[in-house]
DNA sequence: TTTGTATGGAATTTCGAAATTTAGTAATTT
DNA sequence: AAATTACTAAATTTCGAAATTCCATACAAA
């Protein structure tokens, strides 16, 4: 049967993949038809999922997807390089060689999966795919941060960002940048570099980001 | 009547100021009596909170108080120098005459009522006034940062770490150095200082931090 | 045309009870 | 005595329906 946590994990991973249009009304009661549950479950599940920021809940007219906003995507690209990079930091000075493996392993595996895609001319396979691969390096940075606060933020500011992008990163037309961004952060993250660490960092954002020259000068 | 929000409000209040004590289990049937409503609304509400971090909810064992933890302390006050220096930074940049006036304002209003505390033999009727002006005043430094997404990124982290210190905070040990911290900060910022305002709020919150001299330099 | 007011259907919210799961205690076995 | 099992009370979770609120449409008045 079907348990209260796979109705989130269903709902998350749809929230964050193109499952519902940006601004859309998600509607309990049809849910509720969908999954054969109560309402008080669906409501539930909708509250643990706005935790996230997945869907923004009002008072007495329910839920719905956040919009896509250009201002909502630079501030989050702005958080995600201020955490990442300061957890990345972290992660060098702590993590050891284990974190150093685990790392190498993510960059591999997004690495060639990011090849492929660059071939492919039909990119709609490696959609799902390449998601959790680019999530699963991004965690892996900060994963030896020793902060679980520092990650859990990190991890609700992601899944925004991934769903203001859900629909745009279909298409890859960034992806022979990301392959060279993503080489440089594993480089400098291995060589200890902390400096060169944020800045290539920032840089894999900064297409995201209002241009501010001056704050970015970290 | 009382209301869903009301509920919420009045349980987070409680949460952040002594009102449960660590690691105590929330039971929602006890809830559920003492404000006459369902089970369900409490447990929508406890939903609600564990947005925050103020509850945390564990499958099919309800939820409970996180417990005080020193490390969680030290993570909590990290990140709210992250977010609370850069988004002061930018509100330096940003926020114009009526920001200044604002901040003004609220450290007056701080101000005042912490010189009264420190004379006050007896503290406990400062206490909720203290904990509303000291909000108030951290979060105007950061409310001309132009980022909705900081902003409450910082609330969450401020409510969890307010949390932490619900009973160490009561006695007020540390009232004379915060006069004076909450002085250097207002100072700086208002002389759009942006280096000495960082490192002021590093310092405001240094104490709460684990001891890792090179990280901190920013 | 514009503004404002009923109205009916749909969606949200609350409720109280039933079903399920946990946790603590007593009984049994090794 | 220690460990395992069985039982009971309490807590959590789910359910389906009732109550409330919203929203779009139609209608009336300015």
């Amino acid at each position: 049967m079907l348990h209260d946590t796979d109705i989130f994990e269903d709902l998350r991973r749809r929230l964050m993949t193109c499952g519902f249009a940006h601004g859309q009304k998600v509607r309990a009661e049809h849910l509720r038809q969908e999954f054969g549950c109560s309402a008080s479950t669906i409501r539930e599940v909708l509250f643990r999922l706005s935790t996230l920021g997945l869907v923004e809940f009002r008072e007495q007219r329910g839920f719905r997807v956040p919009e896509k906003s250009r201002p909502v995507l630079n501030e989050l690209a702005h958080l995600r390089v201020l955490l990442e990079a300061e957890g990345t930091v972290m992660s060098i000075r702590l993590g050891g060689v284990a974190w150093e493996a685990r790392l190498t392993a993510a960059h591999h595996q997004l690495s060639h999966l990011e090849k492929r895609l660059q071939a492919a001319p039909d990119k709609t396979p490696f959609v799902d795919l390449w998601f959790d691969a680019e999530r699963q390096f991004h965690e892996t940075l900060i994963s030896a941060c020793g902060s679980d606060s520092l990650r859990s933020t990190h991890h609700q500011l992601y899944c925004r960002f991934r769903q203001q992008l859900m629909v745009e990163d279909r298409a890859f037309d960034f992806i022979s940048d990301n392959i060279e961004h993503h080489q440089e952060i594993l480089d400098a993250a291995m060589a200890g570099d902390e400096a060169l660490t944020r800045q290539k960092i920032h840089d894999h954002l900064a297409r995201h980001m209002a241009p501010e020259p001056e704050l970015e000068a970290i």
